[in-house]
DNA sequence: AAGATTTGACCACA
DNA sequence: TGTGGTCAAATCTT
């Protein structure tokens, strides 16, 4: 019965994120169906300067993607929605594995272990943490490099708003530093699998390489933060429990810390964290909306969620009906 | 007391 | 068989 109730909240949340894109997608339509249309040629600044008629046709793919999601997920309750590890789930680092060879239920169904089977027999036991592992293996994976500014005194990163518990710490070979494994701390309560590893590089100690595994479906975000009681208490702590205004977080990450994704190209680039959250920015993620198949917002979705946590709660102006 | 961390042991995989 | 990833009991912290 708990298992139903996560379910049906990835499926709250996915259901979310769509509408989302969906309100977007109306008012985008609205606006190109009122105003004016710019003449297609000259002055417009916009980078895609495409005849109005193409933008309606966009405009119509985007809102029928979302509707068919949309309808999909309304009638389709009983089969495991997936909020995360999709074949499409592409992110900007992401370095290979990830790519779930048979979609199958990686996230819907909770072990059964948290709630039955009380420590019983260690068989069944043993099959879970099997199938978990399996699981675990085909979630998507990507990692960064977060530098921290020494004078700051920050031993760890403090690169994100979700909740992370340290399940463990491995020396690994050949490197200077041990390796730490963290865990969503909701993963019993919301079943959700995030993980990351945190490897403090060997040639430059101020910088850590934050490897990602899953994307978190809980709502940590806007989880009630606990009062910020004690300020770095603790140093190796990677993980600020903290899941203020993603704003002001952001705002202190920004001075804190910057983010090299690692794997593109020009690994040099360093990211620095934009002012405003989320990057809600359709517009600068599509590059194809025409034949990409609905999957490329979900991409979004996924690409800001390990760095700054989107959470859900960002001003909605969603239907009620999805609100819970 | 509850939750987080530490750490040794276990497991899967290359 | 060695290594990385995870578990879980013990320990620590709040």
């Amino acid at each position: 019965m708990e298992g139903k109730d996560m379910l049906s909240w990835e499926q709250k949340t996915l259901l979310n994120e769509l509408l989302l894109g969906f309100v977007a997608a109306k008012k985008l339509q609205a606006r190109l169906g009122e105003g004016p249309s710019p003449s297609p040629s000259s002055s417009s600044s916009s980078p895609v300067a495409v005849a109005p008629e193409t933008n309606e046709i966009l405009v119509k793919q985007i809102l029928s993607s979302y509707e068919k999601s949309l309808l999909m997920l309304n009638w389709s309750s009983s089969p495991p929605v997936q909020l995360i590890p999709t074949p499409f789930t592409v992110l900007p680092v992401a370095n290979s594995g990830g790519v779930p060879e048979s979609p199958g239920s990686i996230n819907g169904s909770p072990r059964s272990e948290d709630f039955a089977d009380g420590g019983g027999s260690s068989e069944s036991h043993r099959q879970d943490y099997i199938f978990n592992s399996k699981k675990r293996k085909m979630l998507p994976k990507w990692s960064e490099k977060v530098r921290i500014s020494p004078e700051r005194g920050l031993e760890g990163p403090q690169d994100d708003v979700f909740n992370w518990r340290k399940y463990g710490q491995k020396d690994i070979l050949g490197a200077k530093f041990p390796r730490s494994y963290y865990r969503c701390t909701h993963r019993s309560s919301h079943n959700c699998w995030a993980t990351k590893q945190v490897q403090r590089s060997d040639s430059d100690p101020t910088v850590f390489e934050v490897t990602y595994r899953g994307t978190h479906t809980c709502r940590q975000a806007i989880t009630p933060p606990p009062p910020p009681a004690s300020p770095e208490k603790q140093d190796t702590r990677p993980t600020p429990t903290i899941a203020q205004k993603p704003n002001d977080l952001l705002e202190s990450l920004k001075t804190n810390l910057t983010v090299q994704t690692v794997g593109l190209d020009n690994a040099d680039d360093v990211f620095s964290f934009p002012n405003t959250p989320p990057f809600y920015d359709y517009g600068t993620i599509n590059g194809d909306f025409g034949h990409v198949e609905s999957s490329s917002f979900l991409d979004v979705v996924d690409w800001f969620n390990p760095t700054v946590g989107i959470d859900t709660s960002f001003p909605t102006f969603l239907p009620e009906s999805i609100y819970y």
